[in-house]
DNA sequence: TCCCACCGCTTGCTTTTTGCAAGTGATGGA
DNA sequence: TCCATCACTTGCAAAAAGCAAGCGGTGGGA
């Protein structure tokens, strides 16, 4: 299951973005480092879609390629790795956003808060507000899990 | 290659949103009804990527099941069909502006824009702007190719 | 009317990826 | 030393992707 070699399929840059980007995994793994502040294999193995442990190593090993996370033995347990967003990575947080907002009134089953979202989608403000905040709490020094 | 019952993961919105969306070509296919104005089989069949045709019908027909999409006979040639987006396509805009913006700067072979895709990364006038003006055009009756 | 090009789509097949379960070597604490 | 836990591998079956060829229906031209 390697992680090998991305050709890119056009210079389209939204295609370029899916080459990396486009599967139903990584972005995941990049929404619990931002929105759960998850760094650990474990974390990201614990989360509610139930990925599998190859397919995680798989993703984290593709995402460091491609720039969007990096990988360090743990200052404090040396037995495990913490994973943290590069600049690149923490960039992604408004595609997440858009994402999630999307999600939420289109995509969801929870009815709930759909008005919410419908009413968040249109104000630009608050969004930014939220890509802000998560982005200063992502280029922030981690707290540990 | 069956378009079967969608299995949803999680709750989380982004999951959902990646349930509907998270692959390599459902994007593009949505990229090109919203950047290229395309309605038909035949000219997402020749977008750059290269798109087989199974893979094509699959995906057309998904993208019809889960609302992004509708298809109907075209009134001025019965021969083809006319492929156009919903509303909840057309609420796609932005995520598909956020991921042509990152992947301007950060997955890109040609660097020579990459300062403006920065600044207008920064520039949210602008970044309206070009999701407002690509959602009229969206909206409005569409033109022939 | 017959023929033919073109439309979206299907089929058959191989290759690649995913998903699942079990196992592995290294580490550190008791 | 023993043992739990860490990230990660491996083996195998199922699903999806990719490729090439073919198919039925339509519309236009002769």
């Amino acid at each position: 299951m390697g992680s090998n070699a991305e050709t890119r399929r056009s210079g389209c840059p939204i295609s370029c973005s899916l080459d990396l980007l486009g599967d139903k995994w990584s972005l995941l793994i990049v929404r619990d480092m931002v929105m759960l502040r998850k760094h650990y294999f474990k974390e990201f193995l614990a989360s509610a879609e139930g990925i599998a442990t190859n397919i995680l190593t798989d993703r984290l090993n593709r995402l460091e390629g491609g720039g969007i996370i990096s990988k360090q033995p743990d200052p404090e347990n040396r037995r495990q790795i913490v994973y943290t967003l590069t600049e690149k990575g923490v960039a992604l947080i408004p595609v997440l956003v858009e994402l999630m907002s999307w999600g939420k009134i289109y995509a969801g089953t929870t009815s709930v808060d759909r008005d919410k979202a419908r009413r968040m989608q249109q104000d630009r403000r608050y969004k930014q507000r939220v890509i802000r905040e998560l982005t200063e709490g992502c280029t922030s020094t981690p707290g540990r899990s």
